[in-house]
RNA sequence: GGGCCGCUAGCUCAAUUGGCAGAGCACCGGUCUCUUAAACCGGGGGUUCGGGGAUCGAAACCCUGGCGGCCCA
């Protein structure tokens, strides 16, 4: 229960006092020649009180320690997995077992040794020398219960990352998503293009925008809110098939489920309706989530939702339709549309319906409507 | 924007009716050659979110400001 101002200081005597014993707390360069994952992967089979034959230099944060006087261990944690650190008087000596103690919960360290396996069956390295890489300064948060804190694990996802399994998992997860998405893009031969963020008029979206603010021509630009206006450009000029992943901004609060820049994914394509880029999503989301979980399963709030095609294909008129058990429809009256909704709680503005704007609008259902995609020729 | 809840040691949390601010982890000192959140003995460490008020006495009650969480919109 020291006071953090207590805490740092005793980290930055311990830095000051390794480089009086001539060792650098932050060295550059360490020669690691396995990752934890590689070392389960490879010896995660041997007999517990066994030696693989074979020698590791590991590096990562040391997350746990655990002292019995002459024989301790570790738990080194690197981007891949954990790996247990065993140290013993007779193989890294006394000096080296007091280095070790010396350590704290989040330095970075290196260790090189044998491979072996706990007489309790857990797979370690026998640290034959250890090399601080990195001084932590800052002490961890509670090895047990982590950082719960909403607000600091978001503020300041470095912790998140290094305290919670579940953190480092996601941000994988939405990499590969990532990956996977724009490769199966240029795959079915759309270019990935990159479009201004900085707009005179923000526009292809309803959104608050961010303002920001040119020296050399003395102008306000806004942030995009969409690159869609860019990208129809692009099609105008010939390219034909095009995407983009990038950021988009939008001005209209801020949560830990509302993140005012986000990603996106946008796509054009000639000569297509809305089917053809149906066809494309349902195709997109199959195909990323096999190559991304392995699996079309999935369960989202404890419910099934299957990633894997055909999903229905329906209007947004009738989803409602069925949601309320009554047929809706766009071409009624303004007051008894009103009047349903405000049955079901569902707010409305008083503009609306305030003027005739009902255009011919498909009244087939989305499932029979095919026919209409073939063009006639002007001729044959 | 609205409702509810919260803010106490670096982290996770206690504190009966308003009555000496505590525990675990972390840290420091010590014992320990197979631990798995190791264990055991000892130790230091606090602007109880800020400001104001009522009270003999406030982490707690009242007012006010700030920040955050959940739900709703």
């Amino acid at each position: 229960m020291t006071s953090f101002d207590e805490l740092e200081r005793q980290r930055l005597e311990k830095i000051e006092r390794a480089r009086a014993n001539g060792v650098d707390p932050y060295p550059v360069t360490f020669d690691r020649t396995a990752t934890a994952r590689e070392l389960h992967d490879t010896y995660g089979g041997i007999e517990p009180d066994t030696d693989a034959g074979a020698r590791a230099a590991v590096a990562g944060r040391l997350m746990l320690k655990r002292g019995h006087g002459k024989l301790a261990f570790g738990v080194l944690r690197d981007r891949t997995a954990d790996i247990q650190l065993m140290l013993q008087v007779d193989v890294l000596g006394e000096e080296g077992m007091s280095a070790f103690a010396d350590l704290d919960l989040g330095d970075w360290i290196g260790a090189e040794g044998e491979i072996t396996k706990t007489k309790r069956g857990e797979l370690s390295v026998r640290a034959s020398s250890l090399t601080l890489l990195a001084k932590d300064i800052r002490p961890l948060p509670e090895k047990w219960h982590g950082l719960k804190d909403v607000e600091l694990r978001f503020r300041q996802r470095y912790l998140d990352l290094l305290m919670n399994e579940d953190a480092r998992r996601v941000a994988v997860l939405r990499s590969r998503a990532v990956q996977a998405i724009r490769e199966f893009m240029i795959a079915r031969g759309f270019l990935e293009v990159e479009t201004p963020m900085l707009q005179v008029q923000p526009g292809g979206a309803l959104a608050k925008p961010f303002v920001t603010h040119m020296h050399a021509l003395d102008l306000d630009l806004y942030l995009r809110i969409a690159p869609e206006l860019y990208l129809k450009r692009l099609i105008v000029g010939g390219l034909e098939k095009v995407f983009e992943i990038n950021r988009n901004f939008r001005n209209e609060g801020l949560s830990p489920k509302y993140n005012p820049e986000f990603t996106m994914l946008e796509a054009y394509e000639a000569y297509g309706d809305y089917f053809t880029m149906m066809d494309l999503m349902e195709s997109l989301i199959s195909t990323a989530a096999r190559e991304v979980l392995g699996t079309t399963d999935h369960t989202y709030q404890g419910r099934a939702m299957p990633l894997d095609g055909p999903f229905r294909r329906a209007r947004l008129i009738d989803l409602a339709s069925e949601a309320i058990g009554e047929t809706l429809d766009l071409d009624m009256a303004a007051d008894k549309a009103r009047a349903i909704a405000e049955a079901h709680d569902v707010p409305t503005d008083p503009a609306w319906g305030s003027t005739a704007t009902t255009s011919g609008s498909p009244s087939t259902s989305i499932s029979s409507s095919r026919g209409w995609r073939s063009v006639p020729p002007i001729a044959s």
